[in-house]
DNA sequence: TACCTATGCTAAATCGATTTTGTAAAATTT
DNA sequence: AAATTTTACAAAATCGATTTAGCATAGGTA
């Protein structure tokens, strides 16, 4: 349409008109054709050429759960600016469908991977590194793998709950976590075993309440409130998790406790219920932006194959304390 | 590798090696060379080829919304199913952003569109339509529109909640909605008149509250309290969104009212808090299911050429009035 | 005048599949 | 036995871009 070869406007298109030498006047004239005709470029015709896709894989465990929904909005629009694409996947706890998706992904070409990492993805992942995939772990992330991560400081997020608790005059604080093998919850009980320790406050194991991750929701809610029936001591709860806060505020209202004259709440990981449930539920906030950020410029860092090795390949955010009516 | 040509590969991969009668001892011996290769076709040579990305655009307003988080992970288990991939994006509630969006969509050279339309997109839709594109649109849908749409029977969910109230003994029942013109508000509406005029109870405008969209969060607040104290003699209320129940629940614990003593409250559409919020919000749950799998349903209608047309382009489902404490 | 270099583009190769066309060899028909 | 059809694949064209190599023309140098 402009009297030109193909590799002109291609040369025009993508700014190397200059190198090229193409005359400015033939520049303008293609520009003005792109533009009347609304050109467009076939995204799969450049990627089969580029061999980049400009796509993005995010695996995430569940969309439907909230911390992992704005998670996915923030990285989506942080990916946009940067020409990139998102496609989201869930693993829905469940690791062998990880592994799954994780091989979609890559027979759809993606140029990098977003993980939040289950147990259980492991060898997955492993796999990725070896085929010299861009990686980059949110949320939580396994010792044993070389690859970026950003994760917010557990430890920190905790000791900054705790005491508030402890400075309120509060000591027997109970702690409640799941029993599942994730770095997040092991910081966040030495978070709360160290505050305690720092304050000469004796750690007592019957406080400390591990659920098991597999339970139906209903055993749990039953251990839950057999756990706070049996130490009526206690005036604290610190949940490790907003799903096991959630189960804690259903537990309270069975036993008819007023938050926070009977029991002080914190819970680890905000959520829209926190917010809404009266008096409002004390929590440690993540920095789901600046995680979301973070991970994205390292891996953008990594796709951009002329730059050096990441210096900081492991970044701890710090939480945020809110404080609301529970605490 | 299998000592074979391409092409011969290719139609044994793709199921044509009958038809192009490659013996079967070959197709074996290609069937056992990719699997111990772990060949896998790039997928942008596919599409290239082919001209079928074989990913489906789903355009929502908010994905950290909970019906659309919903609905993206029905959607997504289904579309995987039929060897479709999701791109999802996110409008944010802005107009001009959902324009931008459906384009960059069209770049990706998306197969179909799954659209919960917002006020302000219909030109877009209009354009993808006229492009040929087919397109299924979920949650509401234009009347000028001629394009297939699956939402909730809005009218009789109202109405199962309202008979609900009237056969409680409820006369003084109000309503709050949006000023916002959509199909499914008005529809909302239309159930609260039906169901008054349907067992005799006069309409009274002053118990119709048409709170403004573009208003801020606390003067919606502050409009809401103000409606409910200047009604003293309403007995329930009846809140057109989930948005609208959770500013309402807000305004009844500020004006210290129980629920359902001094009020029953019923609410369209559930929340993650209408379970938790003692003592348990009333409401008619979406059937998000269902609607994303008959969206998928009619979108694979159309992307299979073959098929002739749609015999039922508008689809409702019932919602479920699930009764909780409120009411 | 012959040779070299810079300019300003175009032609052709390439990415990795799918699909149409082609073609030996074997089987069947005339 | 010659002609035709069927079998079983291979060769080549194609999708729509990018990128490398090529090729006239103009200007400058030996």
């Amino acid at each position: 349409m402009a009297g030109v070869a193909p590799s002109t406007v291609s040369f025009v298109l993508n700014g190397k008109g200059k190198q090229m030498r193409i005359r400015d006047e033939v520049a303008r004239k293609i520009m003005q054709v792109v533009e009347k005709s609304g050109y467009e470029p076939h995204r799969m015709a450049v990627n089969l050429r580029t061999g980049q896709s400009k796509t993005l894989g995010l695996i995430v465990e569940s969309i439907s759960g909230s911390f992992f929904a704005s998670l996915a909005k923030t990285i989506e629009t942080e990916a946009e600016r940067r020409g990139y694409n998102v496609v989201y996947c869930s693993t829905e706890n469940n690791a062998q469908k990880g592994g799954e998706l994780i091989r979609m992904l890559g027979r759809q070409m993606v140029d990098g991977y977003l993980i939040t990492p289950a147990p259980g993805m492991e060898k997955e992942i492993q796999q990725l590194l070896q085929q010299h995939k861009p990686v980059v772990l949110m949320d939580s992330y396994f010792p044993a793998i070389k690859t970026p991560y950003v994760l917010i400081n557990n430890f920190d997020g905790v000791q900054q709950g705790m005491e508030h608790l402890i400075k309120k005059g509060l000591t027997k604080i109970a702690f409640v976590t799941v029993d599942v093998k994730l770095i997040q919850l092991e910081e966040r009980l030495r978070g709360y075993v160290t505050t305690l320790k720092d304050h000469r406050i004796p750690l007592k194991k019957k406080h400390v309440l591990h659920l098991k991750y597999h339970k139906q929701r209903e055993d749990s809610l039953n251990e839950l409130q057999e756990f706070i029936e049996k130490n009526p001591e206690i005036d604290a709860v610190f949940f490790a998790t907003n799903y096991l806060g959630i189960l804690g505020l259903e537990v309270i209202a069975r036993l008819g406790l007023k938050m926070p004259q009977d029991l002080s709440v914190i819970c680890f990981d905000d959520h829209d219920i926190f917010r809404l449930y009266p008096p409002g539920i004390s929590v440690i906030e993540q920095p789901i932006e600046g995680i979301a950020k973070a991970a994205i410029d390292l891996l953008m860092h990594q796709l951009d194959k002329n730059n050096g090795p990441i210096k900081k390949p492991a970044i701890q955010l710090p939480g945020r304390f809110i404080l609301r009516g529970s605490a």
